[in-house]
DNA sequence: ATATTCATGTAACAAGTTACATGATTAG
DNA sequence: CTAATCATGTAACTTGTTACATGAATAT
């Protein structure tokens, strides 16, 4: 039942079309809560009728029309309940960890290489949340960045993003000098 | 699709009954693929259906039958097909994460309260954490236990999810200095 | 006495995935 | 000329969650 505490946290940032809300998702949000544009939608719409959101529609001529949602006071309120709620626990679903604990005296150079792939795209995340990081710093310290106040959660929701891909990267090379010793993680 | 395989995973360590199963995956596989009791049921079932595992009924007076599963080969070619398909991407989905950044001037010290409370139970994994890699260890190194080969896969598999308890726990200590300047991580 | 363990299961529902459809617009 | 972007949506399906039910056995 989070995700639409999910999408109420997202526009926070401001109002948005569930096409762009998705896409801001992929840049914030779904690093900690993942979610396709077909529940964006569907939540968007659900979140309209318990009247938890606004919606203007803006008429265009030659797209369909667009609905641009924002939070109204309601909204608000429910993510406030949210806070206070009990959490619950944090689940981890990965399919390399499955591989990796099905690992035996077969499958070990099938498994390296499915963890070479995996560390590619991890290393291409890192960079993306390095900048978004960079972005948000905007050339002051963190310290000053923090002290300020604005944006303090989403950044430290970042962090939490970041310190993940770079023990994601330290574990598979762990791993890859047990099941492919020799080959160093310099070879792709 | 990956539930079968993290069953299917968990049942190479031997055969098992549906209740027995749903605990040792606690115990392991859990960490990197959570499955309640409900879920690991149906899919035992599916699997049977799909003629991937053998199952012997043990009649009990009192109790009732139980169900023991076991891979056959079919159940083992499935798990070496799953290796070598496409790894998706791993998920991790955390209401403590959309907590924090939603954080703003009013919500903070119910934030930090959210963040303690999660804040005990990682220690609670972590040490549970550390006592299964005490036992597999069994007095040995970790290099002479991952020369022997046996169950390094497992093991590897916890070590994340031990690095992955560590660095929440320093994560969580990060946001309450910023949420909760002031009182230490020793106050509860 | 009471709670927990053993051991199974059904049912309803919520959430997440995948595929498809529309159709103009802009960028390469 | 082609691919990607804008912007919506439907539908079918698979997964995951929650609650409930049974009923003896054992542990506190």
């Amino acid at each position: 039942m989070a995700l639409r505490h999910a999408v109420l946290t997202a526009l926070l940032a401001g109002e948005s079309t569930g096409y762009d809300l998705s896409k801001r998702f992929d840049a914030s949000v779904a690093n900690f809560w993942p979610a396709s544009q077909q529940q964006i939608y569907r939540e968007l719409d659900r979140l309209h009728r318990e009247e938890l959101l606004e919606v203007t529609v803006v008429e265009q001529e030659k797209r369909p029309n667009k609905r641009v949602f924002r939070l109204n006071e309601r909204g608000r309120g429910e993510l406030a309940g949210f806070i206070r709620e009990e959490t619950k626990p944090a689940t981890v679903r990965d399919d390399l960890l499955v591989k990796v604990a099905a690992l035996n005296d077969d499958n070990g150079t099938e498994i390296a290489a499915a963890i070479r792939r995996r560390r590619s795209s991890a290393e291409e995340k890192l960079v993306l949340y390095e900048h978004l990081q960079a972005a948000a710093l905007d050339g002051s310290t963190e310290t000053e960045f923090l002290e300020r106040g604005h944006g303090a959660g989403l950044y430290l929701a970042l962090k939490r993003g970041l310190s993940f891909e770079r023990e994601n990267l330290r574990w598979y090379d762990e791993v890859l000098a047990v099941v492919a010793p020799g080959a160093t993680s310099a070879d792709q």
